[in-house]
DNA sequence: ATGAAAGCGCTAACAG
DNA sequence: CTGTTAGCGCTTTCAT
């Protein structure tokens, strides 16, 4: 800036203020100064100006990792969200800086808020740190969750209906004929835990039993998805149905179901997660639980900047709706 | 940081030699301070120590969307990708700044460096700004490229052996029986031209005729694939397999020739390009060429690092891989 | 309409 | 071992 203002045989301040369009300085210097920028592919330090100015266009995206469960940041669903919030942020002249932090260490994400580096966080993935999430909140960091809304909770989330898409996938299953649909997600997870309660209560609606042997915890991994269909079929626990929590897993599981020569939808029916782009262009195309993506990181980043604008923001419930393709047919008749 | 030094009743000098761990600071003093930062969430601003040291360790992570074609960011390998830099980034203690350009305004993207946000960039698409990139690269703006190897080309890439994947795409088909294969892709592309390339030196070789009518020029765009392999059936050009640019892509192909009574691999076989995921369980098994996506995402990194460090960078280019699953059978025998 | 000067939060000589 | 001082690049009073 200095060196502009020397070829330009004026101060820094009038370069500062010709660049930033302050109306006050003279046309004919602003554009020499305009021009030798350009020629100079001189752009402003922003750095040295939000320092100065004491301000930030900078939201920070943390994706937690998971150390121990080697959980990475593959999953569609996750990394569709992720562009969404991207495309948000753009639009408001945001810029996105994007951490993968150890969920163990959630503090180090708002540091990133601390040290002056973003005006905000959005954290993609709630996991099981509710209790590290409401210390951050009750610190006033702006921060906002995609996960589920627990009780007692001190921070803004957006999220999913889990609950009902839990219960209306089941119901659906029920209502197609089957029985014994098993469950297949993590229910640690907050929101696996709320679809699961909606899957037993559309269970007990029903008064069909609620077996634990159906319900098989694993991450959103897809190896280990396979693993444990394959484990339900081993262990011969009969079952006519599959809820997973993902499209992937829902997924693994028809590929391996085929592999052990049951067909989807006449033996097995099976319901996934999120309706993934890939979910319809399945074979047979998968019924699915579809989340509001593009809604969901766009109400994330609304939420974010109402809690910058210092309005208390409440938790938000996107809708979710169920969308049956093939894979969940009635049994055939024996 | 004057507060932390007026609490501790030293100087801010000692509080940022205590901080940054400098040996020289007395031990007792520097418990102190930490513990006085701790209890009061203090962290370092980065963004002043930045301007100080006139350092930096951020990279901008630029994807280009075309704004004509609707391209967004939602093809898992992109999206992939993006994480695998994301994660190699992280690694080395860097932050990654995500943004979304608008591929006609590239000199945005090299803004972020001249504005001093980022050491470097690493841009996800190259798409048709050869020219633009060559820009870049001569303004001696620190930069890699996801893409193809072009000729004359000053940047620097990392990307897949296109031409040797399209050749051994189309070879398997030929070697499984097809004779009329269509190529669904964006000609336009660099590293599509260059599979098309594989795809015609293959024809050749085996004294196959190159038939224009076969190829489909779509972009990454699920949908558009839905109506494009929708019109190669309706003008019944006649074509006994299809080699598609991408898996997306692929499985949309498959789901349409289902739709249309076509049999996979019986009547066309498909072979896709990336093995996403998703590939190896898609019915049948999607047949694929393997593009090494976590090899990738470091490969750029390490490339960008090799740049900064005043390195003279060549292009790599990364093996491909068939992976023969079940989309690529023989035809069936009439 | 323009310039001089001060200061955002930090670090690195240089003194002590 | 610690404090003083200057300055990174920028904006903004306050003068002129």
């Amino acid at each position: 800036m200095a060196d502009i203002a020397r070829l330009a045989g004026v101060s820094t301040s009038t370069v500062s203020r010709a660049l930033s369009g302050s109306p006050v300085v003279n046309e004919e210097t602003r554009t020499r100064i305009t021009e030798l920028a350009r020629s100079l592919n001189y752009t402003i330090n922003i750095g040295a100006k939000n320092l100065r100015l004491q301000q930030n266009r900078t939201v920070a995206v943390v994706v937690p990792y998971d150390s121990t469960s080697g959980q990475n940041i593959s999953d569609p669903f996750f990394l569709r969200m992720l562009g969404s919030v991207a495309d948000a942020l753009t639009e408001r002249g945001f810029d996105m800086l994007l951490s993968r932090v150890d969920a163990e260490q959630l503090d180090s994400a708002a540091a990133l808020y601390d040290g002056g580096r973003a005006v905000g966080i959005i954290l993609i993935g709630q996991w099981h740190h509710h209790d590290q999430l409401n210390e951050l909140a009750a610190r006033q960091v702006p921060l906002v969750v995609w996960g589920a809304h627990l009780a007692q909770q001190l921070y803004c989330t957006v999220g999913g209906d889990n609950f009902s898409g839990g219960e209306v996938a089941t119901n659906h299953l029920i209502d197609v004929g089957r029985r014994r649909i098993a469950f297949l997600g993590d229910v640690e997870l907050p929101e696996v835990a709320q679809r699961h309660a909606g899957y037993r209560e559309a269970l007990a609606r029903h008064r069909l039993p609620i077996d634990a042997g159906l319900v098989v915890p694993i991450s959103f991994v897809a190896e280990r998805a396979r693993a444990a269909v394959q484990g339900l079929i081993d262990r011969k626990v009969g079952f006519d149905a599959i809820f997973a929590c993902s499209d992937v897993l829902a997924m693994t599981a028809v590929s391996t179901l085929r592999e052990n020569g049951l067909q989807v939808p006449n033996d097995v029916a099976v319901v996934g997660y999120d309706d993934i782009e890939l979910a319809a262009y399945f074979n047979p195309p998968l019924s699915t639980v579809r989340q509001l993506i593009d809604a969901g990181g766009r109400a994330l980043v609304d939420s974010l900047f109402s809690l910058l604008a210092g309005k208390r923001e409440l938790p938000k419930v996107l809708p979710t709706e169920l969308i049956i393709r093939a894979t969940s047919g009635p049994p055939r008749i024996r």
